[in-house]
DNA sequence: CACCGCCAGATACCATCGGTATCCGGCGGG
DNA sequence: CCCGCCGGATACCGATGGTATCTGGCGGTG
């Protein structure tokens, strides 16, 4: 039985997941810029107030998504990577969580429309450097390891192959979310070529 | 000297030119959403009348503006190749031009922030993706002409190419728009990779 | 156990933006 | 020469992000 016995700071926990939960679902879905933080708020069951006394204002709610996203992402890579089969069963299994990931969800979309919105605000930035820096990291190594793995080696270093990586699939991604018909394969044909020798 | 004798229509074509002019520059240093069309206006001597008496609506103005852009890109590219040496001067006078374009200005944050937008809108996606598939296609018949002129084969087909080095440019000006530390010459790295054979 | 300070969240309000409706003044055909 | 037409100006609206202020109930204290 769950006692009512909450803390003003468990309640207020409990707020903040709620609302990165409904912000993160419309920012996906409608974009950042056409996402009011009224509706969003309206969604989860709150006023606006609930929102600024949370978060400092819109960028930092859509900071918080973003984490939540990207820990997503991590995870589905490693899932794909971390099954004990050999390369090209890996690679298959990326190539089918990419697709998905690639598809429909408009994440590089946000990526990228917040991107602009980062550009007018010096800590929003330096905020979004950082997390995409843990990627690009997460990226080298994870390839580095695979290649290693596999007794492969890169055609160039393995930091250009993450930058290329995850520009392509942000690249890729933006495209494709306006214009269906861009081929999603061309994201792992790159990744092949690139680590092939 | 230069008459006072013009018509109407030269009278709005010279307005309408100006704001596209003033509105690129606006678009490109400040992004889409964070530029108003009352500063345009303003900073082109005009008022926003001028502007909804030119363009449907912001839509419209921006849709100008990547038209005069995507020329000045296609100008560039060709001047690149068009010049009769061996390929690696065409490719190191090409990852000149992309060092330079891919460095300050933010076309491509710019482009992918206006592909949020015209998630909302059926006409301005299409038009949108109409350009996008005309980048691409000249894209890909550079490389086929490049290849071919050179005797290489590319490693993957050429409209996965074309889809790529697109993507990647478009990926990797959205990322270097916020982090500067990213690597340029990632771009042109993929791109011998790709050619390579 | 009663009381009161404090804080999460609500409410009210403001500036700015894209867009629309309406108006004005000078060009150009009759 | 004059009047209709149209490019551009002006006034206004609804929506949005953000700020200031208020309030009601939780939780520490005597």
């Amino acid at each position: 039985m769950t006692q009512t016995k909450v803390t003003r700071a468990e309640r207020q926990a409990q707020t903040r997941d709620r609302l990165i939960e409904v912000a993160k679902e419309m920012f996906l879905r409608d974009g950042y810029a056409a996402t009011s933080l009224d509706k969003v708020a309206l969604e989860a069951g709150f006023s606006k107030g609930a929102v600024y006394s949370n978060f400092r204002g819109k960028e930092e709610l859509c900071l918080a998504v973003l984490d939540v996203i990207h820990a997503e992402k991590v995870q589905g890579v490693l899932d794909a990577f971390t099954q004990d089969a050999d390369l090209d069963t890996k690679l298959k299994a990326f190539a089918a969580w990419a697709h998905q990931g690639l598809g429909e969800p408009r994440w590089t979309a946000l990526e990228v429309e917040f991107g602009a919105v980062a550009r007018h605000n010096d800590w929003v930035a330096a905020e979004l450097v950082k997390r995409h820096r843990e990627i690009r990291e997460a990226i080298g190594q994870l390839v580095a390891h695979v290649a290693e793995e596999s007794g492969l080696s890169t055609t160039v270093p393995v930091q250009t192959v993450a930058t290329a990586l995850l520009s392509l699939g942000v690249g890729l991604g933006a495209l494709r979310s306006l214009d269906s018909h861009v081929d999603v394969d061309v994201f792992t044909d790159v990744m092949r070529v690139l680590v092939r020798d």
